[in-house]
DNA sequence: TATGAATGAGATTTCATTCAT
DNA sequence: TATGAATGAAATCTCATTCAT
């Protein structure tokens, strides 16, 4: 059964070679990741990645916003349309989301970003524009809301929300470089930060230094 | 005709070139690097960087060697030879070799190991056995010490060293990429994390929920 | 969405294609013309072009035919149809064709000819069979009339009648390359030309200069 | 016997690899000649052609500059140094320079000037100054000299000192073009061009013919 | 007929590495 | 040791041409 050498799929190509991308990126990183590997992990030619995409620079802006983006999106939404404590909110839905977020393929996007961002200045810019400041900005929303309705008291963390996500990133990279060494068990770990920072900043606790 | 940077002492060479290589993987990361520009920053010719290292990767493994693990030998000593309580230790030394990472070369390295590490696995063996471990090997004595002597109750801290280090990392990862965009006060930032952590361990602490 | 150019109308679809590719070949040479461009500049998917032009060579071979012809019939029409005097021949209608060369697309087909003819052998068979070995027969005839009839004298002008029109082809040149740099009024240069040409083989060597 | 794959030759490979790129340009024209088709004819790898020249582009350029620029330099120094008549001087060294350059390989790169000049702004405003307006200007002198000491009598080819050399430029075009299919004796015809012009424009009026 | 998505050969350029000197 | 000219493999990108639809 001679495979066909010929499908015509406008429809579905960019997706198709925006995964095989995604993948290829994955593995080698930006720029040991060959056009040519990409267009075969993605069946198709050479040729064609390059009517889709006009330079391996668009690709990888493209596998950027069609895998990043959309779960900052699922961020925002959980965030606004919660009707939790905000201390429910981190332990429950949030901490699910930070959980898996280290093996999505949103977070080896985090590692290329480490890596190619300098060499990239417009796709930082992007990435912040449309990624990092709505993230930044959901998070700092909830420990707001937190404050606002007495479970919290104010903090530090109103003003380094990020501190909420320092273990997912460290997990990433964890898990990218050292956990063939030394296993982690990464959702633990995050459970075990937000329950930390959660302690520390409860309205409730008798613990007022400073 | 640029004037070579170092002057010419025969001893010295590996570490001439291998600081000229620092400088340069940490500008361009490590595939944007040429050989012929390491070599003239170092103020030799190819060939002899050729003679003393054997390919482009010896380079870099010999520049990651001969940079980070100082900075762990550092961090080892001062946990050793403190007699500061363990959260004085914390909020004192320790916190000020954490707030100065970031900005170190080591920091740049780290980067480097993000980007770089998965194409090198017996770079990130050697940096797991020579750095990494140790490093967390320090951070859980400090913790274990504290425990001890009644400073700390027992806590996932304890299972989870990595979360004193984790904002230092973020802040790597902050000012490589997004600090142009928005300023971090990266030092603060530590501190507060610190602080937090050490509010929600401490053994005084009226708060016993677990 | 661009406009197509030209209306669709099967029969002349041909000379559509070969007009939009004359423009293209004249403005950017055989090789840097694309198929795709102008098919756009047409009005014409690609595969229509390739159903009538086999390849990119037989459809400037069919531009060169459709431009060129029509300018050699011109001149030799002129040369039979006229009753003037040679002299007053040459002053006339042949100075006015030779004066508008350089401006018209010919023109450019000709500076195509000297770029991509040695590339192309059987064009210029074609090109010499059908144009310029007319072209010069027709100037012999202009000339071997004004000997006949008395008005010139004999001279090397019977053996080189190219010597009439090596100005119109300078113009070519001087516009295509020059124009930008120096101004060249090619219209009095030919003219000037034919002057000086026609003073020398006067019968009658009285200076007749107007 | 093993020819050695590997020559020092510093001093010699610019030039080398010019006279090569001339060759393949003059065969083929610029878009048509591939860079590895010149490093061949050089006997030298693609590498080390890219060494002494950045770009295709920059390799044209120099080409042109190391053939064409002698012969306005020779013609320069032929009409100052010359103690000749004007018209000795036109029937004698400047004939034999005009007949030998279309055979050439200056010659060869007017063509190239013609075919690819529109697309090499800068090199056509190169040539221009280096090249053409001294050429231009050497032929006004001659003329000039020619009307000061009462050898030519005022006439538009003061003007138009260009009309000295249009069969020159002709006869480059026939001989690349045309030759094969009628051969045109260029030497005598460029020898015929010069004696009607200087016909024409004797201040005696008598014909002086030879 | 008519389309334009898809192909694939090939072009320019780069750069780690080698090796005559 | 020391040099840097020289190599050659490979990478990105282009485009004439084909062919399923």
């Amino acid at each position: 059964m001679p495979k066909p050498r010929y499908r015509r799929r406008k429809e579905d190509r960019p997706a198709e070679i925006t995964e095989a991308a995604m993948e290829a990126f994955a593995e080698k990183g930006y720029d040991a990741t060959r056009v040519d590997d990409v267009a075969r992990r993605a069946g198709v030619s050479k040729g064609l990645l390059y009517l889709y995409f006009r330079t391996k620079e668009e690709l990888f802006k493209a596998v950027i916003r069609s895998f990043v983006s959309p779960k900052v999106t699922e961020l925002q939404d959980m965030v606004q349309t919660s009707e939790l404590s905000a201390e429910a909110f981190l332990r429950g839905p949030f901490l699910a989301f930070a959980q898996q977020l280290p093996r999505s393929p949103a977070a080896i996007l985090v590692r290329l970003m480490i890596a190619e961002g300098p060499k990239h200045p417009d796709l930082t810019a992007y990435y912040w524009e449309n990624v990092a400041s709505h993230g930044l900005a959901a998070l700092s929303q909830v420990i707001r809301r937190g404050v606002a309705n007495g479970e919290f008291r104010p903090s530090a963390l109103d003003d380094f929300p990020q501190l909420l996500v320092t273990p997912v990133l460290f997990s990433v990279l964890w898990l990218t470089v050292f956990q063939q060494h030394r296993r982690l068990d990464t959702d633990r770990m995050i459970e075990a930060h937000i329950d930390l920072v959660l302690r520390a900043i409860r309205a409730d606790g008798k613990d007022k230094r400073i």
